[in-house]
DNA sequence: ATGAAAGCGCTAACAA
DNA sequence: TTGTTAGCGCTTTCAT
């Protein structure tokens, strides 16, 4: 008796079950399971398993064309935004039988276009974008290559895309009424970078909840950061004070520009939230064990990179490309140490 | 004329230049490509590139069986522990045209087992483990199943496994070094897991370090936590603190348990270094940024990954499996603001 | 309901 | 040096 060395193929599970292995292929693919009588199906996946019969995908991609992996772009992955992002995709992923190819660019679009293509070329069946600007040419290639994607916490401005993003403007809302509950009538903003959805977004939901509110809007009240770092966040924070407007409170655009702001303030002998309160956006990992604890609004990152997924595998397996539709997830806003009131 | 449509395969590169496809083949592949003629292979390149041809991965990997792609383990990526690890190994991957597959097990070992199951049938060329524990079952499985393997931050008790770690011991050292200098005489230890080899490394470490140092070593001055959170380390501190025990420092065997002493501290009106030293591990991102700023243990983990990628490519390429060593890459020892003399 | 046969795109042993 | 051939393991159309 010759049991075939190696790992079991196909033929090997037909010809224990004394079938065509055609017929196996038939009997262990769900889809077309029915197409074959039961007791003869019965039969091969029994052989299957006595054998530890396990396909190979890469031969069954070869010939269908379809790969069950999602590629997925990220800038950073050491930011702590991305992580639970990252989490919440993997995990729809792996449920519904995909495997994920993650690829960090840090912050290089030459090495997102090389990631990019790396990844195209590994046929990936749809992409999950981190890392799109507003004007991002990488999108139209993508777009014209015909590969699904949905973009995580940014949109596009060029191309009608997809995204599953946090309601900002919302979130920022609260913000602003929070504060002037607090009696603050002068609130400053530091903002991100415009080239981002979320710069320009958030920037823009502070100005209306300004307005809403019948608050002030002098210059140089709202401050533009060149990045979405810690330090532009301390430039910023340095250039606000410096720059003559008075205020009570800073909304800063998000968590690691609020911490800059707390750099400049220990800097500056400022004590919050007696002098001068604060509030983020993001609710990253650890925010609120600082001192004092940032009041902030949570974004559920790993909701929407699971709601991601299950757009994108739903548009794959549906044959198309992915509905150019934004899905708006509920933020949630924490009030924690450094709001007070104003005196 | 009639160019074919879709994309181009080997065959139309091999038409444009009016060669075999063999020949284009080797022509295009740099290990093969010296048994060409060169003004051929010239032609052929031309050929490649004016078709904008890109080879078929899925196709190479079925004659080949090899897929250019590492899969890599890990417990949690929402720990800020991994996520420069992760970094390290994809920097390396991409660099040498490989792709890492990466898949979270939640710390759930059945998760594990499925997400190796379906990384191995994807044939990976190799993996990075960042889930082992002491007793790890599954290694063995790997390693019966003949994949190239590498440890990351930990190493295997029961296979004789490769590994890439910092210098635990080191760390303690100078930790405990650090602290002697300061007055303390009595030092406890709130230890991780015994599961896991840095629990059990680093309490090792500690008391080869109280005995080099001559320190006392009283029962209850060291205890285990259940888990490495936040949460063990709080119950860990109070048990210290309630068991009777003197003590004027208290090093913890990562961050995450230290934060936890964090909690405890303020919960018991203990100011810190003032009533207490306090010593981490890990230097994990933002640490720094405490009140008070915790004094710690850099561990490299990005060069940890890069160096446990590159190990493991080196293998994978050479065809054999990983030599079984371990690397030890040097730690730093940070002081912060949460060590101070005793008093 | 099953068998036969072709082929996804590539590489590698063998021949010329 | 180049061409020929076969086949990696699977799916799927076409017959039967």
């Amino acid at each position: 008796m010759s049991e075939p060395a190696g790992k079991p193929t196909l033929r090997d599970v037909a010809r224990e079950a004394g079938v065509h292995p055609g017929t196996a292929s038939r009997a262990l693919n769900p889809e077309t399971a029915s197409k074959v009588n039961p007791v003869t199906a019965k039969r091969v996946r029994k052989a299957a398993k006595a054998l530890g019969y396990r396909p190979n995908p890469i031969a069954r991609s070869l010939r269908t064309s379809r790969t069950h992996t999602i590629g997925m772009l990220i800038p950073d992955l050491t930011n702590p935004m991305f992580p639970p992002l990252v989490r919440g995709v993997d995990q729809v992923l792996s449920e519904r039988g995909y495997t994920l190819l993650l690829a960090d660019t840090d912050n290089s679009p030459q090495r997102e276009e090389r990631l990019y293509t790396a990844l195209r070329d590994r046929q990936v069946d749809g992409l999950v974008i981190g890392t799109a600007l507003l004007q991002h040419p990488l999108l139209r290639r993508i777009v014209a290559d015909g590969l699904p994607l949905v973009l995580v916490n940014r949109r596009s401005d060029e191309h009608v895309t997809p995204a599953v993003v946090g309601d900002e403007a919302s979130g920022i809302q609260q913000s602003v009424t929070h504060l002037t509950s607090l009696g603050h009538r002068r609130i400053a903003y530091l903002a991100g970078p415009r080239t981002t959805s979320t710069g320009l977004g958030r920037l823009a939901a502070y100005h209306q909840a300004l307005a809403t509110g019948g608050l002030e809007q002098a210059a140089g009240l709202a401050v533009e950061c060149g990045a979405w770092t810690e330090e532009a966040g301390a430039v910023g924070m340095r250039r606000l004070l410096d720059g003559g407007a008075e205020f009570t409170a800073v909304m800063a655009g998000n968590d690691m520009l609020a911490l800059g702001c707390y750099d400049v303030l220990s800097e500056r002998g400022l004590s919050c939230p007696d002098d001068l309160s604060l509030v983020g956006f993001n609710d990253m990992p650890f925010i609120d064990k600082f001192t004092p604890p940032l009041t902030t609004v949570h974004i559920p990152n790993a909701d929407i990179g699971a709601e991601a997924a299950t757009m994108l595998l739903d548009a794959v397996e549906a044959g198309r490309v992915t509905p150019t539709k934004v899905v708006t997830l509920p933020v949630e806003f924490v009030v924690r140490g450094s709001t007070g009131p104003v005196r």
